[in-house]
DNA sequence: ACCGGAGCCTGTTAGC
DNA sequence: TGCTAACAGGCTCCGG
């Protein structure tokens, strides 16, 4: 499950990799991945240089250098590497982007969720988005401002990309407990003093996450391969039954519209 | 305008 | 032990 730290290590890793390189073709065995037609994918990448690799809310954004910008989200179990041409194709490879150099860039993707796109202006693309958590505009008031009009519980708010950008179920529990608030609290109920509260922990939990080179929970990888480390250090995700490290009261589970929902029923009471 | 739920996928796990 | 069913989850679409 990439979500803002996986995609942000992502992009990471592979920039020194991929900038520079030039795509001379594009391969595809599953269609519904690339969201225009492959010939068109094809044509308006074609002998394009990649300028520079970067991202916003959960999607990668390859800058090419006629000005258009590719646009990969990893969604459940996307993965990108770039490998040599010549190595096998691993079977959950579905697209790949043929480059100058013999190498390829992979998009491997064992859900078949992720999405390929391109597009020549940005903000379009992104018009629905809210903020960036950890840009410097993002602040208590504007946190305030993306949940004023909405009922729903803060879990379930949190994970509206157009309320706040990047986060999923990961880091929401995680945001949640260290701002010590139920979940299930209408999102436009909180208090000045928690939303502040919940600003800070978005942020400490992003910043961590990023630090640690994303949560390798289940298949999420970096580009070369290795793990992350910070399913490592979660406090309440997938830590059912387990003791919470601040109280030491039993971490429980919940099932809020369809996501599982880790929480301490102490720590996070109101 | 807003919300909730189905659907998209397939490897893993739980349960009979 | 071997099968099936449930589960995981980001996002889009659809109906209320």
């Amino acid at each position: 499950m990439p979500e803002l730290p996986e995609v942000e290590t992502t992009v990471r890793v592979l920039r020194p990799y991929i900038v520079g390189e030039t795509i001379i073709d594009v391969w595809n065995d599953y269609p519904p991945t690339v969201r225009l037609d492959i010939d068109e994918l094809r044509y308006r990448t074609h002998q394009q240089s990649i300028t520079a690799v970067h991202r916003r809310a959960k999607y990668l954004i390859f800058d090419l250098s006629n000005g258009e910008h590719l646009i990969v989200h990893l969604r459940m179990s996307g993965h990108l590497s770039v490998l040599d041409g010549d190595e096998p194709r691993h079977k959950h490879v579905h697209t790949a982007f043929l480059l100058a150099s013999g190498k390829e860039l992979r998009f491997r993707d064992m859900r078949k969720f992720g999405t390929v796109d391109i597009v020549q202006e940005l903000e379009p693309f992104f018009v629905k988005i809210g903020p960036e958590p950890l840009s410097s505009n993002f602040t208590p008031e504007v946190l305030k401002d993306s949940l004023k009009g909405t009922a729903r519980i803060i879990k379930t708010a949190l994970l509206d990309q157009t309320k706040v950008a990047g986060i999923g179920n990961i880091y929401a529990d995680e945001a949640l407990f260290y701002a010590k608030i139920s979940p299930e609290k209408p999102a436009n109920q909180l208090s000045k003093e928690e939303l502040i509260l919940l600003h800070e922990a978005i942020q400490k939990v992003l910043i961590l996450g990023i630090a640690r080179e994303g949560a390798s929970l289940d298949i999420y990888a970096k580009p070369d391969g290795t793990r992350g480390e910070m399913q490592n250090e979660v406090a309440v995700f997938r830590r059912t039954g387990q003791p919470c490290r601040s109280c030491g009261s039993t971490i429980e589970r919940k099932r809020l519209h369809g996501r599982s929902t880790h929480f301490c029923p102490t720590c996070q009471r109101s």
